[in-house]
DNA sequence: ATAACATGGAACAAAAGGAGAACAAAAACC
DNA sequence: GGTTTTTGTTCTCCTTTTGTTCCATGTTAT
């Protein structure tokens, strides 16, 4: 993660910062690591700065400030919030094909204010069926275990008994309308028997 | 972070709090700190207060108060125990306007995966600049605090200081590009030193 | 050789701190 | 209540400390 000279000015700042309970200048940045200038320093502390190991505040003397971090990943402070809970990843969800059938061990934690009452569950989304509402290949959507959905709702549903899709439903009398949202794809209709809801869409999450 | 001379300053007032129960005078504070004139300390007094270490009545003798702090740090860092992490949720984005100033107290809790190293904070999205890449209106953006971005990576960008944007980022030679993904919007380029990356995208929620 | 990166040095900009004096508000005293 | 004393506030002018930027020069790796 860092270079060795960034490892060694954190450590410096960070055992100055226990010692003395300041920040260390770029001064004496600077000749703790032998240097004679001290624009050297300042693209170190950059360095550092766009690695998420500190933080400064421009322009301000001694204004380094260590961000402390647990399990090499950000550690902040307090405020302890409600747990979030884990929901089993199940497998993925390609349009027009079904569920990856392996129900793997596999959890992810979801933050609770996506989730509501009810059994959970995560699929990944493959494909591009979606986009035109903005879920993209790759992301991972949060489904509640339903039956039935209300119309208009974004619904894992399984048609013919196989063919599990994520789409838009519309309810038509005794048929049912599955509407995706890429204007590349076309809306099927199928009578209601035809088509199984199995969930409902309530939450999405995306890595970049 | 504190300078030298505002640590000992705050040191000699905890100590005398906590010896005596009575916060020093200026003028005492003024002979401790072995200075001529109580402006200086005023100066001091003031940096701390500023930095949220020590609160002070105005006009009212020897009121200094010292804020008790958590691990030493500001409030605005949040986070985690092992499951779920929060960050602060720091106020909205809307193409082309400031985020929402308020440093809200709020919080909100991301599952680690959408994670990496360093510093992070929630926006809420507002309006459709970016909904060609699948972000929404109403969508919560974890953006990792950052001043560089690596070309072609979605990013917070300040521009003349006061105007707030997400986009995705081009670097070229001394300007930047800043690309909605929505044709309806258009691509400004700025030269460099107009544009403050303020954080890169990291990860997206959505609930529905 | 060339590109990417590190250093040194200097000039500059901004923040921090100090002196001294005059003033204002609160507390203490008569 | 009025006066004195203590204490806090503000202001201007100044020095010191510290951070920032730029450019020329070196160094290293590909």
């Amino acid at each position: 993660m860092l270079t060795p000279k960034q490892y060694k000015l954190f450590q410096f700042i960070e055992k100055t910062l226990t010692d003395k309970g300041v920040s260390p200048s770029f001064e004496e940045m600077k000749d703790y690591m032998g240097l004679k200038s001290k624009s050297g320093i300042h693209r170190l502390v950059g360095g550092l700065e766009s690695k998420g190991y500190i933080r400064h505040l421009p322009n301000q003397a001694r204004a380094l400030e260590i961000i402390p971090r647990q399990n090499n990943v950000a550690a902040f402070y307090p405020i302890a919030n409600d747990d979030s809970v884990s929901v089993p990843l199940i497998g993925k969800i390609a349009a027009g094909y079904p569920i990856e059938a392996v129900r793997t061990q596999e959890t992810i934690s979801v933050p609770p204010q996506l989730m509501g009452l009810g059994e959970h569950y995560a699929l990944m989304v493959e494909g591009d069926s979606m986009q035109g509402v903005g879920i993209m290949d790759g992301d991972t959507v949060i489904i509640k275990r339903a039956n039935q959905a209300p119309d208009g709702t974004i619904v894992v549903a399984l048609v013919d008994g196989f063919e599990v899709t994520l789409k838009r439903l519309h309810t038509r009398g005794h048929s049912v309308a599955l509407e995706p949202a890429n204007p590349a794809y076309q809306t099927r209709i199928f009578s209601a028997d035809r088509v199984e809801i199995q969930g409902i869409l309530v939450g999405l999450m995306r890595q970049y």
